[in-house]
DNA sequence: GTTAGCACTCTTAACGCCTGAGTGCTAACT
DNA sequence: AGTTAGCACTCAGGCGTTAAGAGTGCTAAC
């Protein structure tokens, strides 16, 4: 779709006005704005283009106008400026981060915070790899007489401890044996745990199979979890705000609260920063709403990602490269936190 | 505060039936439920006294009463039957917990979200201690060269663990020695860990003083964080349903999210079950709210606390016991699971 | 002590009215 | 052909009025 110059002023004008106030913007509203020698007429004539051709939207006959789904996506892909972040929220998200350590939960715990915080919008963070990350070291750790503890270490730095009781005694002698059977699956995908695998581990233990197979359960639900994805939500509150989303933000924090379809929004985003706008959703409870979602890489592989979600009137000059840095930035930290 | 016999059934009714509709409960209506031989009338002239004594409120002239904090508060203490829980909730409850595992944070986890869910409020967990429990174990793991993990276990079940990472290679006996030096601690409280204990044991690593440090600094964090509240939240919007929340839901929200002030509500509570109503509460963003909160122990140690937020408008009757059997439950798990 | 009856109060919803913002269209202008 | 002034039209939002309904307090009688 290609628009002439004058359409482009006017539609970037219009988006960036409604994201300034939320305001449905009128035409002469606009003219001052924008500082070209029109009337009125004019800029409306053009605005009734822009309307029929799906890049602009009426609430009602006799307001103003505000930007549709594909208005926003023009305005992102060709109109918007600066893909350069602001200095004051570059020091605002190293401030925060800086200060949070490189233990990887810690971090993005932090991270999800300070985008939160920053955007006023809801913030997803997640550490999640999928199935693809792999087991870097299990350990386990004598507690009590009959209880170990047992902890997985992934290649993406995820940590994950638990709890063990078996009914028998846990010798330290028991534990190594345990150790030397469990190292076979170091190096394997966290996928690749699954029932035939452990079977197969299990066969070789021999008389200390009924003494180590809670140990071996624990090893499975680690790895498990590991996998599964951990979605982190902040800020859900901050959406009260928006007068937009006042008909639906029951059923849109409800569906943020149900972490596993917000997986799935996660999980199929590409490398790099991805964009949804409105309609462009395919749930509907996010129809109103807009989504940010970057990932970030540690040691070259797919570590995790963040992400923000708000209205769609999302001042995503602004936030785009916020999120980027954020997230490259989170990266870094997680890889040189790992490197040996 | 004495009330006759007739006051008490009126007082309780209108709870019970406030409790119910959400709406202010006349005269008329009242009549239906009661079933006692009187008119109108008569109830309207107790009620109007019930008033006068505080302990009923009328959001205008014309409208019915409703309970003010201090009848929700004599309801409680002198009316309300059955202290019994509720055979399907104690199956519910049953039932999302035995699926939990022994894991303290995956089943505190679990008790919130089925607090949340079974009540429709918000929910607050947490694996808490104060800062009188003990360390009961600490032990590193070597992850590469240059980064090792570092595991607390407290006398509670509470397990932190953290990667640290070192500018001077980490090796097994180095690890071997902060054992060693580390065990110096096992038994203390977390409270005695703070900087003058730490330079202590600094002092004492001779020349590996400059590797351990990173891994010392880490034992503090996680002693820290342990002894620090860590409050969970479930279901915040479900507080969104309550009509009269509405004017602040979103200070209350807020007020929740930041789980500091929460920490205090939750640390001066007693052992057993605690109600504050309405205005009882010490902060004013929970002047419209009721709080059950209840403790539960571990080893017969404080070990943490369930509780939740929701209306002033609580089935107490039912919620009460829920809470109690709930805590009572995890308590239970968690010591077992700890036993030797 | 209890009750019937009544006047009174106050909320809520519905209705109509008005205003202001903004539009689309037409006819004139450059 | 593009631009503009002007005008009739539409619609949301605010405001006052009205009517209905729920509930009360009070009084006088039982």
């Amino acid at each position: 779709m290609e628009l002439s110059e004058r359409k482009k002023r006017i539609l970037a004008a219009v988006v960036e006005q409604y994201i300034k106030t939320g305001e449905p913007v009128g035409s002469k509203n606009l003219l001052k704005v924008l500082d070209m020698n029109l009337s009125s007429a004019t800029i409306r004539n053009e605005m009734a283009e822009l309307s029929s051709m799906g890049l602009l939207d009426q609430p009602h006959t006799s307001a103003g106008r505000i930007p549709t789904s594909n208005g926003y996506r023009y305005y992102v892909d060709n109109l918007m400026g600066s893909q350069e972040i602001d200095e004051t929220l570059r020091k605002k998200i190293e401030h925060a981060v800086s200060g949070a350590g490189t233990d990887p939960d810690k971090l993005l715990k932090k991270a999800g915070e300070v985008l939160a915080d920053m955007t006023n919008c809801a913030a997803v963070s997640t550490m999640s790899v999928g199935e693809n990350a792999s087991i870097r070291r299990i350990e386990t750790v004598p507690v009590g007489s009959h209880t170990a503890m047992i902890i997985l270490l992934t290649s993406t730095g995820i940590l994950k401890s638990r709890i063990c009781r078996s009914d028998s005694e846990i010798s330290t002698p028991l534990l190594e044996r345990f150790y030397n059977i469990t190292s076979a699956l170091v190096g394997k995908s966290l996928g690749e745990v699954n029932i035939t695998t452990m079977q197969t581990l299990a066969a070789s233990m021999g008389s200390d199979a009924f003494s180590m197979l809670p140990l071996l359960a624990g090893v499975t639900e680690l790895a498990d979890e590991a996998a599964h994805m951990d979605v982190r939500l902040n800020g859900q509150s901050n959406l009260l705000n928006y007068r937009e989303l006042e008909a639906n933000v029951y059923e849109l924090i409800d569906f943020l609260r149900r972490g596993e379809p917000l997986g799935h929004l996660i999980t199929n985003g590409k490398s790099g920063v991805n964009i949804t706008i409105g309609k462009e959703n395919k749930f509907p409870q996010l129809e109103n709403s807009s989504v940010i979602l970057s990932r970030y890489s540690v040691n070259n592989q797919d570590g995790g990602s963040l992400g923000l979600i708000g209205p769609t009137r999302l001042d995503y000059a602004k936030l785009i490269p916020s999120v980027k840095y954020l997230t490259d930035l989170v990266g870094h930290i997680l890889t040189k936190a790992l490197e040996e």
